[in-house]
DNA sequence: CTGAAAGCGCTTACAG
DNA sequence: CTGAAAGCGCTTACAG
């Protein structure tokens, strides 16, 4: 086994402790706060930091690192060497590289990145701000970003603004602060502002899942029609002829732009498929209630028997009241959602939903964030759109024959 | 309606291409890839560029922030002076206060944090190392994290290792070279190494939600002999008297103490409750059905009244799998997980579930980085438990009247 | 291939 | 209360 050691051989408190008959606790006690301690107590502390030569300088080491100087100095070569050694290897001799890099080894050295990038005037990290990592959609973004930037040897560093502008815009000038490479920014609303704060300094940014029609930055968006269109499609091509888009009737740009996709998928097909939109008055998980009212109030015949839910959240609840109400899913009614959100993935019934590909959007970002630095001048923003696809559950196609 | 105009108030390629009557892509290949465009439309393009005064240069302004230097030549001061109005106001005279203030917003300053922090020898960044984002536990310790920081006037950092050491050792790494306050890192494995990697340079750390018993750094630990505890404890409550212990049956260290809980509480309940422990070979979402058929091939007067699933996503799966056979829950069986997980919240049947207080995880994390900070070489080792708390929801307790 | 020196943008004693 | 100057740890021309 292990013991826990300083780096210098010199005992620890779990030693102490030990050698004391006492936990680790009292012995934090006996040095910080001895009054806490009972008199007999503390004497068997301190007897086993006589004995065993315990000191807390030795057990927590003041925060230190080695500069290249000090490389420098071992290496027995100058600054600027250690730096072409680090920098532009291929630029160093064979035996003046082995004796810094060993040198490097032996003292632990890590650079100072901000010494770097305030000598040379650049940065190998990219800054994320996301509205909501609770969402799953931005996880797969982060991730895809990270898989792409470690590709690129940039390190991606991720912030949270959790639904909230205040954050969203200290964690912009957070990186701007930094002087990062750029930023992508996922935004909870209109990013109007955010834009202008960071393109103000030049910094090169990415929007991801916000299309403010401007163009004053690079984008990546999701195809939110043809999420729809996906999601119809699929009911159609499994045979069912009366549809129903399950929605709030609210405004937002992916809302909308879903429906028309189910509407165009619905026109496409002719006639023989009909469809009827259902307002749910919000998208929660509560909200396939009301729906399932409506529908079980209309006429047999006009009865839908396939519902695209805007959102996995929504066609789980859709899918839970169904069966409460003795329908059966797929058979009576078949269900989906769209997102392929994981808070979705523990229903009953796995529900049939058209993916949003969030690591391809989090990868395609950093792209054009590269894509925007070696440009320099000469960038001109694009627009990058990203293909969901269906993914089927048996929510809509039942379940497999084993 | 506001227009995208560049900060000095040039056209932007938005307005080339509306009045030219294309599209922004087709200005853009215009600009960058003439041979891809109709040279009719070439010409329109080029008309309304000529027209608009639009230029590239003032269109993507080259990066550059201003600096302190500038900032003083603006407010008519030294320095040191700027320097002292933005980190000792207190120092300064008000009237010359305000003309440097009107300086950096005329001239859009933001400072650079790699210069502060090389200048003044410490950063006001913390850097959390998380093993998996798509798991909420540790979606809520960032976020407890990140207002523990903000409350601190400290900022934080994440980065999402993905359950690779290879990638948590890089991550380890970028915070070290980036001379961050303090680390957090809630690891895959033991993280031995990694801490040793961290702790070299004397660097603050804190390792969430694994005990690796050495006491090396400070530590924040879930408390998962009380999360067993609790979970059977409030099963007997609700009169249960044959309860089931639903699990892998591994090593981890997290299994064996919820464990170890469950039995507790069935032994604090004396005779007349049963206890039986039964293996799923796996904690995945479809590890519930060999369990069922267990239960079900028990005689009846054996049958587990109460199920306590390790996880919720395990639970989730158990629910599903007693429905598929036609018992209800919690009627015939009460179910309930361990985890608040997000991805479990989906289900049928609402999960009652043990909730692990991620945030209070993250938050307390954080609170021991800054005492370690504060304390310096009189620091000691400290560990925190967080206590978990019940959630009482319909797979165990049934549906609330309405 | 290597070294000496300037400079990146700040902060912090220290004078005044 | 303000300014001049040193220095944080690097990178990068430029000499040699």
């Amino acid at each position: 086994m292990r013991t826990a050691r300083g780096r210098d051989g010199s005992p620890s408190m779990v030693e102490v402790a030990a050698s004391a008959g006492v936990s680790v606790g009292t012995v934090s006690n006996a040095l910080n706060h001895p009054h806490r301690v009972r008199p007999a107590t503390l004497a068997k502390v301190h007897a086993a930091i006589e004995q065993l030569g315990f000191s807390r300088a030795e057990n927590r080491p003041a925060r230190t690192n080695p500069s290249m100087v000090q490389v420098a100095t071992v290496a027995g070569v100058s600054v600027g060497t250690v730096s072409n050694a680090l920098n532009h290897p291929e630029q160093v001799r064979p035996a003046t590289l082995a004796r810094v890099r060993a040198a490097i080894e032996q003292l632990g050295f890590t650079p100072n990145a901000n010494a770097r990038s305030l000598a040379g005037g650049e940065s190998r990290t990219i800054g994320l701000v996301v509205v909501d990592l609770g969402n799953t959609l931005f996880v797969d973004i982060a991730r895809g970003a990270q898989r792409e930037a470690a590709a690129r040897r940039e390190s991606l560093l991720v912030t949270n603004s959790d639904r909230d502008d205040a954050q969203q815009d200290a964690h912009l000038d957070l990186f701007e602060s930094a002087r990062v490479r750029g930023v992508v920014l996922a935004p909870l609303s209109d990013p109007f502002a955010g834009i202008q704060r960071v393109r103000r300094h030049g910094t090169p940014l990415v929007v991801v899942n916000y299309d403010d029609g401007r163009q004053d930055c690079c984008t990546v968006l999701v195809d939110n029609e043809r999420v729809g269109y996906l999601a119809a499609r699929h009911m159609i091509d499994l045979g069912r002829r009366r549809l129903a888009w399950v929605s709030e009737l609210n405004d937002l740009q992916p809302v909308r732009e879903r429906q028309a996709g189910v509407r165009r998928a619905v026109r496409e097909a002719g006639r023989g498929v009909d469809l009827v939109e259902l307002d749910t008055e919000g998208v929660g998980e509560n909200h396939g209630d009301h729906v399932v009212e409506e529908v079980l109030a209309l006429p047999a015949r006009r009865r839908p028997d396939a519902l695209v839910a805007v959102t996995d959240i929504l066609g789980v609840s859709v899918v839970e009241a169904l069966q409460g109400a003795g329908l059966s899913v797929p058979e009576d009614i078949a269900v989906m959602g769209c997102d392929h959100d994981a808070r979705a993935w523990g229903g009953a019934v796995p529900l049939t939903t058209v993916r949003l590909e969030g690591e391809e959007m989090g990868a395609a970002a950093v792209r054009l964030l590269a894509a925007e630095v070696e440009e320099g001048i000469d960038h001109v923003h694009r627009r990058v759109v990203v293909q969901p696809s269906l993914l089927v559950r048996e929510s809509s196609a039942g379940r497999a024959p084993r």
